[in-house]
DNA sequence: CCCTGATTCGC
DNA sequence: GCGAATCAGG
């Protein structure tokens, strides 16, 4: 998979509304964070706040061609890395329950998971109508104390998208 | 350990 | 140009 235009503007507009690059890399599909992180330099568009406070870097020595590990290879049946500013952790706690029937989201079976599969790192979205036998949660993994994927936390807390990113940036600043 | 972006450099 | 490996940090 290749940078085609489409790609590289979603991948802007992410960038510009402040996801991580891992979330961006989840998003787009077939690339990692890195991918994402440096298509970002190259683009220019690196430095979305903060001044570097680390700038110097200490250069590495010179590597050989090595056996190199897997590519960390995107599981298809999650969502990928997840992690928002501290400030919406709170708001997990007290966040409307998103609507239970989403007509759209249709998560694969293997992945889906009862209250009782539940663990920290599942995905809580709930799927179907609560008490019913086609209830399930979505089960994708989540992270650092999230109770949603990447994809649902982005639908879950999308109206507080601004102001999520403007407190990041002031303290960061 | 989970994660973040930044950098280097072989390809 | 691309991105894995690595680094430095939270």
């Amino acid at each position: 998979m290749s940078w085609t235009d489409e790609r590289v503007e979603l991948l802007k507009k992410l960038w510009g509304d402040g996801l991580s690059a891992s979330q961006i890399a989840a998003e787009l599909g077939e690339v990692t964070r890195n991918a994402v992180i440096g298509k970002v330099h190259r683009l220019g568009l690196s430095g979305r706040a903060k001044t570097a406070p680390t700038a110097a870097r200490p250069r590495k020595p010179a590597r050989e061609a090595e056996p190199r590990r897997d590519a960390r290879p995107q599981r298809p049946l999650t969502h990928g890395a997840t992690a928002l500013a501290p400030e919406l952790e709170q708001m997990a706690e007290e966040a409307p329950a998103p609507a239970p029937q989403s007509a759209d989201n249709v998560v694969p079976i293997g992945q889906r998971c009862t209250i009782m599969n539940l663990t920290e790192s599942t995905c809580r979205w709930p799927m179907g109508e609560p008490g019913t036998d086609g209830f399930y949660f979505c089960g994708g993994k989540s992270k650092q104390g999230l109770p949603y994927c990447a994809h649902h936390a982005r639908i879950a807390y999308q109206p507080v998208q601004d102001r999520r990113r403007d407190r990041r940036l002031a303290y960061l600043a």
